[in-house]
DNA sequence: GCGAATGTTCGCTT
DNA sequence: CAAGCGAACATTCG
């Protein structure tokens, strides 16, 4: 469940299962996705504490307590998190089980084992680099300006940019094609090479397709819980992102797939330039 | 069997 | 020294 607005949709799903729950026990079956402190240390940490909100940011998911305390969880590429009742069986993969007063559990599964929780305490430092991220794609900060001064000085293809997070936080490798598709971009134009308009573009395409896919990704709880948090209702959708080789929607224009930084890329060699 | 997969980080080479 | 690669993490799927 990886970029921003799958991520978004976890957290509007699970929240009102969340808040004002106490956590009784936390059972962790894999310690591999604990990156700090120790199992012994969260364990002890986090039974006994109220959540009093579940936050979003980025790809980065919180879990604040009443105290102060809170976990951060990163879902990576195929990290998963559900809310069902103790009786229910559960999945394989399942890593983190933390039961709560309403005899609910908060589970963490993930088959690639890539994720990554951290417990830290009212105060301490927080090493699991949300504090890193940069500007949330609906701020109001994130204008032409706002990416042309990131973009001033690199060669960087324009698409890297959009999967730095510390530039914009949230965007990922669907994302980032589907937002250049919208703005008629190519995501091997260089950053310094962008005009004017591409930035103001930029700048409009990114908060509406995240807020698209935000949209289309609605699910209830009980729907989310039947498809095990594995629901990607963004598929139909997608203009491009999966689609290379295949024609253009926009001008039947056959999409192609590059390789940059290593992730793969399709566009349109026609609308986007 | 091989390559790729919604992400990030580390280490090595330009 | 910055930028830019590939590898690593680990498993599943086509």
């Amino acid at each position: 469940m990886p970029e921003l607005p799958e991520v978004e949709t976890v957290r509007r799903v699970l929240e009102p299962y969340l808040l004002k729950k106490t956590i009784t026990g936390v059972q962790i079956h894999n310690a591999q996705v604990i990156a700090a402190p120790s199992p012994e240390q969260c364990i002890a940490g986090m039974t006994g504490q109220s959540i009093a909100a579940f936050a979003r940011h980025g790809k980065f998911l919180r879990l604040l307590f009443e105290s102060g305390d809170y976990l951060t969880i990163h879902l990576r590429m195929t990290g998963c998190l559900t809310v069902q009742p103790q009786t229910v069986p559960t999945e394989k993969h399942t890593h983190i089980v933390i039961a709560l007063d309403d005899g609910n559990e908060l589970r963490y599964q993930d088959v690639r084992r890539l994720g990554k929780l951290w417990f830290a305490r009212h105060g301490e430092e927080d090493i699991s680099g949300a504090k890193e991220l940069g500007i949330e794609p609906f701020d109001s900060a994130l204008n032409a300006v706002f990416l042309q001064d990131k973009c001033r000085n690199s060669k960087k293809p324009v698409k890297s940019m959009l999967l730095d997070q510390s530039i914009v936080a949230g965007i990922g490798n669907i994302y980032s094609d589907e937002i250049l598709f919208a703005a008629g971009i190519r995501p091997d134009k260089p950053c310094n090479m962008l005009t004017d308009s591409d930035f103001e573009r930029l700048a409009a395409a990114i908060p509406e397709r995240l807020a698209f896919f935000i949209e289309k990704n609605a699910i209830s709880f009980e729907e989310y819980a039947l498809s095990k948090g594995k629901d990607y209702r963004n598929t139909p959708y997608l203009c491009v992102y999966g689609r290379g080789g295949e024609p253009c929607l926009v001008c039947g224009t056959t999409l192609q797939r590059l390789v940059l930084g290593g992730r793969s890329s399709v566009f349109c060699p026609h609308c986007q330039r």
